[in-house]
DNA sequence: AATCCACAGGAAGCCCGGGAAC
DNA sequence: GTTCCCGGGCTTCCTGTGGATT
């Protein structure tokens, strides 16, 4: 390569006219002023949370929908007006956000709330009502109400920590000044069946439903978003109603409706593209896709990415699918070879159910009659991509191996 | 109709590291 | 230091099961 060539790898990336204004406008985590087709939501939500504004508590919200409806933001932004209002009116009042797939213990999250009101809690080490009583103390200091979001509470279920739902419920019998009113956010339409019917009815005293956007919905917000992203002509016509078509395949979400219109702005920027096309969108599509699933295996734990390269091996080396009894033979080879310990037939099981549900394999339970019940499992990702992210792992980079071709019978 | 395979997947409990309090 | 608590990964033990085979 000459210098001339050198100084020519730049020029197009300098001489390029921007796409974007400002890209953070296309993140989820950003709030517009006007949230389309969820006005009704917000006067509902508002109109609950109200009373707050008077000093009284307003009643359990719980929310419904599924991923990317705009639950969050809805209820983000009323919260964020309701301060506003609050202060207007003189009012004490505090709204506090608390993601339960993050924070998903009983403790972690009364730790949460005590260190919301300035109270030092540790990590970990006290038991857990010495961490309830601090936070009881801590916002029952003065005359105020506290609204509670609790996003994901459906995780919850999994964890086996409802029980601090409960206890959120009830804790208002145990305040003199304070009042404590909560709103659950759930992606799981069916997760109050998992609750005892105590706290069932406590939270659920509202309840909203969060439908999904639909194409032409999802296309209203890109438009709104389109409009402050984007220099005015550089997307191309199809553009947005591509975006809004897929995610709404994906059940109207408008998190992978945003992404994408991001993703494809940015193809289209480093290609040296002036107009964002529709092909920017489909490579949009694909690139997001392989990068979840690339992301996912790198940080996958080694018994994982041990026990998703014997399926690996398992698939290249056979025409049936395998089973965990086969997949389990190998990961023992695999471990022997690695220098790891072997876990036990019950654990890999259950990693396998793991890998699952993170979309990399495909495994279903298949009863195969006199020879037994067991789960079939096939990859879901192009074989040679897992190859590449777990050659990427040290640990795993140097093995090699292949299944022994079966004894011949005579 | 009874049997029996090859696991699934629940329950309980162990062990360990991290952190606090004493 | 010791003692307590928590959470997560893991093992042990267990009961359950769909349907081809006997």
């Amino acid at each position: 390569m000459n210098v001339n060539a050198l100084e020519n790898i730049f020029e197009p990336f300098l001489k390029k006219e921007p796409i974007f204004i400002n890209k953070e406008v296309l993140r989820h985590t950003y709030t517009p002023s006007e949230l389309p087709h969820r006005e009704n939501e917000i006067k509902q939500i508002a109109g609950i949370l109200a009373p707050a504004l008077k000093g009284e508590t307003p009643s359990n919200i719980l929310i419904y929908g599924k991923t990317g409806t705009g639950k969050t933001i809805v209820s983000k932004f009323v919260c964020r007006e309701l301060e506003k209002a609050a202060k207007k009116f003189n009012a004490n009042l505090r709204c506090i956000y608390i993601n339960c797939e993050i924070v998903d213990t009983k403790y972690r999250i009364l730790a949460n709330l005590s260190r919301e009101f300035g109270k030092s809690v540790p990590f970990t080490g006290w038991p857990t009502d010495k961490v309830y009583n601090a936070f009881k103390r801590a916002i029952d200091s003065k005359k105020q109400v506290v609204i509670i979001l609790l996003d994901e509470i459906d995780k919850l279920v999994a964890k086996n920590s409802t029980d601090v739902i409960y206890t959120l419920t009830r804790i208002n019998s145990e305040l003199k000044n304070a009042k404590v009113s909560l709103i659950g956010i759930s992606n799981d339409l069916k997760f109050t069946q998992y609750l005892d019917s105590r706290i069932k009815s406590s939270l659920g005293e509202e309840e909203i439903v969060f439908a999904p956007y639909n194409a032409k919905q999802l296309e209203d917000i890109l438009k709104q978003r389109a409009e402050l992203a984007f220099k005015e002509g550089v997307l191309e016509e199809g553009v947005i109603p591509l975006c809004a078509a897929l995610a709404a395949r994906e059940h109207g979400d408008a998190r992978k409706a945003l992404d994408l219109l991001r993703i494809s702005g940015e193809i289209a920027e480093r290609e040296g593209a002036s107009k964002v096309t529709e092909a920017h969108v489909r490579k949009a599509k694909d690139k997001i896709e392989s990068d979840n699933i690339a992301e996912a295996v790198r940080t996958l734990p080694t018994q994982s990415k041990i026990v998703l390269y014997a399926i690996i091996v398992l698939e290249e080396s056979k025409d049936k699918v395998a089973t965990t009894g086969e997949v389990y033979e190998v990961y023992k080879n695999l471990c022997r070879i690695a220098g790891v310990d072997i876990l036990t037939q019950r654990r890999v099981s259950d990693l396998i159910s793991e890998l699952d549900t993170l979309g990399i394999v495909n495994s279903r339970v298949v009863s195969k009659g006199r020879y037994g019940r067991t789960k079939e499992i096939k990859l879901s990702v192009d074989i040679q991509q897992l190859r590449d992210l777990l050659r990427e792992d040290y640990k795993l980079s140097g093995i090699e191996y292949k299944i022994p071709r079966q004894r011949r019978l005579f």
